[in-house]
DNA sequence: CGACCCTTTGAAAGGAATCAACTTATGTGG
DNA sequence: CCACATAAGTTGATTCCTTTCAAAGGGTCG
């Protein structure tokens, strides 16, 4: 079946709405606005940085579909993974106010990528302050989420960072319907696991392992069940406030 | 001597001009709208966290003098401090888009503080999409600062993590003028210092006295000399790219 | 079937945390 | 101005967790 490029607009369109009423319905003008985005929608495969560091990007990105994540390489030429995303979430819209990319956006899964350029996005915040203040708070729970990965990389043991990071990605995947109950896709290898907690493959296999052995949850080729969410959450000392999920 | 209300005020007014004129100066009437701010000074005693985890604040405040926090604790109890913030700089304007706090921001030191209604400062984002954009990147940095933290606590050993918020630190103290040189009051317990590097009291010691017998710097009753900056930033593996002091 | 990637496991090494004590500053009141 | 109390810095010894190194399984795909 093909897709047509409206089609393929016209999803980047619906993702967007229903992330930016978060809080509150748009507008029918703030809508309006929106519906007159140009995409420019592209498909990559895995394990590609499409933005590069020191670049000065025009454009922004919506994910569509597949893993997409932010990271970095010390000069030692250690890779840290800042963020992983999932469809819905934009990656790189700091890079509206930020002229020089300080780090790496690439994809872990093959994705499906949605552009608007930076122009295209800066004359719509002009014209709706709203919007802007609604893009603007995207940004700042993008914020919210590095503090928590602070916390969590500075303060937990290897299985509680584990733990942490697969409660906040179960909520935020449940948050645009991408769960199937307690389970859910994450196709990460544990090499990249590791990069995301702070971890060597090793400990992350490890942790892994004993989550498992427990009866928290399964990982299975890419599927993640939770067994038993209550456990998950206490052993992690997790709080999922930091997500600023539902604040009305 | 007496500081009269207005002259404190104008300090504030002074202090955030600087500040977001960073990239392009301020137009006249952004200047104009700025300086009808009114700011409520407040001088607030060493170690006492001002906004709690939890709140709905509505105001925004500006840091005069001294150093101010920002720190989470963990559900076992231990505080990991997610930054520090010197004069110039805007600790809580996340909470301009954000409802409810999900951290505490403290003082340090004593500490001088101008705050400002939400309001007051929804309405000049809303009238000047530009002085918007601008307060925007302000938060921008501060989330590319925490990206930095992330790579710094996950991939740094303790003494790099030291010597690489030394070297964040210095940067930000001289971009408004608050060193002597190579020199500049930092006055943290080693307790607080192992808070904001995710290190034990012992081992923010062990890396301080490592870089004392190196020759590196000095650390003596709050002020900090860099004795060999060269080898500190190459030590660290520190790059200031994300700090964004200066892209024209 | 074989190459490759990913996962798993064991053993040893290393770095930081912890525990515990001691020293040095800072500050207060008699 | 000293005596004492308290906070901050320093040091050594030990424990614990994670990393590193190395190698063996397991799955997938051309």
């Amino acid at each position: 079946m093909l897709i047509s490029v409206s089609d393929r607009s016209q999803k980047a369109h619906e993702m967007l709405c229903r992330r930016l009423q978060a809080t509150n319905k748009l507008q029918p003008d703030e809508e309006d606005s929106l519906s007159a985005i140009r995409w420019d929608v592209l498909d990559l495969p895995a394990k590609t940085d499409f933005i590069l560091e020191g670049e000065r990007p025009t454009r922004c990105c919506l994910v569509l579909d597949g893993l997409a994540m932010r990271s970095n390489v010390t000069k030692a030429g250690e890779r840290q993974i800042e963020s992983v995303h999932i469809p819905g979430d934009i990656p790189d819209l700091q890079s509206l106010h930020l002229a020089r990319m300080d780090h790496f956006i690439g994809t872990i899964t093959p994705c499906r990528l949605a552009f608007v350029t930076h122009d295209e996005l800066r004359a719509i915040c002009e014209r709706s302050p709203k919007l802007a203040a609604r893009f603007w708070r995207e940004t700042m729970i993008d914020a919210s989420k590095y503090r928590a990965t602070i916390v969590r990389i500075a303060r937990l043991g290897a299985t509680e960072r584990l733990g942490h990071f697969l409660c906040e990605i179960k909520l935020r995947l449940e948050a645009v319907g991408l769960t199937s109950g307690s389970s859910f896709l994450l196709p990460l290898t544990q090499e990249v696991l590791g990069q995301v907690l702070g971890l060597s493959i090793v400990s992350a296999n490890r942790s892994l392992q004993w989550l498992r052995s427990e009866g928290v949850l399964t990982w299975d080729r890419g599927r993640v069940e939770i067994l038993d969410w209550k456990r998950l959450v206490n052993l992690s000392q997790f709080d999922p406030s930091f997500l600023h999920l539902d604040e009305r």
